[in-house]
DNA sequence: ATTATATTTAACCATTTGGTTAAATATACA
DNA sequence: TGTATATTTAACCAAATGGTTAAATATAAT
């Protein structure tokens, strides 16, 4: 009965540790506009290559990647927009934060820090 | 292989639509300290009593709500630390949303928003 | 003591999830 | 053309999820 909605899949494509770590790998390349190749995604996870195979498709339908096909070989990269959009869901909790003192003011600082990077 | 991490409950939490719209019950209670017994936060969803009762169990675990036993009814408050974290975990993804523009402007007005209210 | 209310637990069921191995597909290379 | 590489799909499996109804538990009220 309640409508289907895009932060269901948001989140729960976040509430996997292996593709939280696949998120971070994909951050963390230095050249995000050229992507990781799937085989090089894999490596690090203890983990066959279809079982990577299938949470590079949760990511997808969440819309946290973007296949970029070049060949044979598929380069991903990150589109974190869907986690704005969670994170502005979280937002209107704001004030339940509030009351535990300090949270706010760590966030805002977090979401600062890097402002003069 | 990965270790169990805090941030899989929450974001699993928040996954469940019913569970979400639980959560804005709660946050809009006008007397936040009393709580909502476990029938009256039921009440509007179409589902039953121990359909409810395993999504508090859900949001329990995760931290996210917190049950004040009063007799014979569970008084039901919420405990929004936990979508600290997953906000937090999501901040460190900020770089990505700048390239989008207008997302970051918009999300520090999100949160910015209500500082005067 | 009985009855009504509030809530959870038990048992069950269908679907989804997260993994596997084996096979299929598509591209590159010799 | 044949072979190696990159990736997905298929088929399977066990465990988790989200729901149900019926029963159990605990408290309150009469």
């Amino acid at each position: 009965m309640v409508k289907y909605n895009p932060l269901d899949a948001t989140f729960a494509a976040l509430s996997d540790p292996t593709r939280r770590a696949i998120l971070e790998c994909l951050s963390q390349e230095n050249v995000p506009a050229a992507g990781l190749m799937v085989t090089s995604l894999a490596k690090p996870f203890d983990m066959s290559l279809p079982a990577i195979s299938k949470h590079l498709k949760v990511l997808d339908k969440a819309g946290l990647l973007v296949r970029k096909r070049d060949g044979r070989i598929h380069r991903c990269s990150l589109d974190a927009a869907p986690m704005w959009e969670a994170a502005r869901w979280i937002s209107e909790y704001r004030n339940y934060w509030e009351n535990q003192l300090g949270s706010l003011a760590g966030f805002l600082e977090t979401f600062s820090a890097r402002e003069e990077e």
